[in-house]
DNA sequence: ATGGTTGCCAAGCAA
């Protein structure tokens, strides 16, 4: 959706005109099988700067040239076999800044570049949070162990901002915070993504990083917002059994250059698609 | 209440 009017100097006033900056996150579940849906997405969309979670690429397999070709030359991955994996992927210099091993497993789960844009050195953070299983106890489910331990973790993980940066963080964090997050906060209560224990370290871990929610910043906590719908559904769309998984935040000091929040519904429709969609956040720098 | 699908890679495991 767009913003109407943020408050700001109207835009035919404003020189040096503002620089528009913009980033996507998508699950892709698998980027050498979707690169067709990746192609047409970066051609329709043009974000500049694109982060995929569940590459399931080894590096030396990440299919560099065809995303080369469409002008994504600034490529930085963490990959594995089989499972996760995340890249970022620019049209723009990246810097790698750094690939963390939370909880110290060997899991490739993050990735933080430099992406400089409107005069300010953008840290642009990726993020795959382990999904959790299905039992949400954990005591008895070491998997939700983990995503618990893993959220702790990004406790310790700031939105660092000054004149000159600034900070965002995307991902699939496979946990849907707010009531509206899901189609039935009730009846998923007790379903790994929505209890209490993960919203409530969930909220705690954006705040005490500084973040801002971009998306509930852009759309109002009062509509139903989802990223993600289960492939176990015989129609997706009828049944509308949807999740925000999908996040995008930023400091403080980008939030008011936001305008407009683009969760792209229909690709889930597109052909063989990932269970979730992609998500492109907007901004005017100056 | 249970099982429903997909992708890895070739049997379950993870999601």
């Amino acid at each position: 959706m767009r913003l109407a009017g943020s408050g700001r100097i109207p835009l035919s006033f404003r020189f040096p005109p503002p620089m528009p900056f913009s980033v996507a996150t998508w699950n892709i579940n698998s980027v050498r099988l979707r690169m067709p849906l990746v192609e047409h997405f970066l051609t329709a969309h043009q974000p500049d700067v694109l982060c995929l979670q569940e590459t399931k690429c080894p590096d030396d397999m990440f299919p560099l040239k065809p995303l080369r070709k469409l002008g994504y030359e600034h490529i930085e991955i963490s990959g594995q076999k089989g499972y996760h994996g995340v890249a970022t992927i620019s049209k723009r210099p990246l810097e790698i800044v750094e690939k963390r091993d939370f909880c110290t497993k060997g899991d490739c789960r993050h990735l933080a570049v430099n992406v400089s844009a409107g005069g300010k050195r953008i840290l642009v953070h990726n993020f795959y949070v382990p999904a959790g299983g299905d039992e949400p106890d954990p005591e008895i489910n070491p998997k939700f162990r983990h995503k618990l331990d893993f959220v702790a973790e990004m406790h310790h993980v700031p939105a660092t901002s000054g004149d000159d940066h600034a900070s965002i963080l995307v991902g699939d964090l496979n946990i849907a915070p707010l009531e509206t997050d899901v189609w039935s906060h009730r009846q998923l209560l007790k379903v790994v993504s929505h209890t209490p224990i993960e919203t409530e370290s969930f909220e705690a871990m954006r705040k005490a990083g500084n973040w801002v929610d971009l998306m509930r910043q852009a759309i109002p906590p009062t509509e139903k917002l989802f990223t993600w719908w289960s492939y176990r559904s015989k129609d997706w769309a009828a049944s509308n059994r949807g999740r925000r998984l999908d996040h995008v935040w930023s400091s403080q000091n980008l939030s008011p250059h936001l305008t407009a929040m683009d969760v792209l519904t229909d690709a889930r429709g597109w052909e063989r698609p990932s269970d979730h969609v992609p998500v492109i956040a907007r901004f005017d720098l100056d």
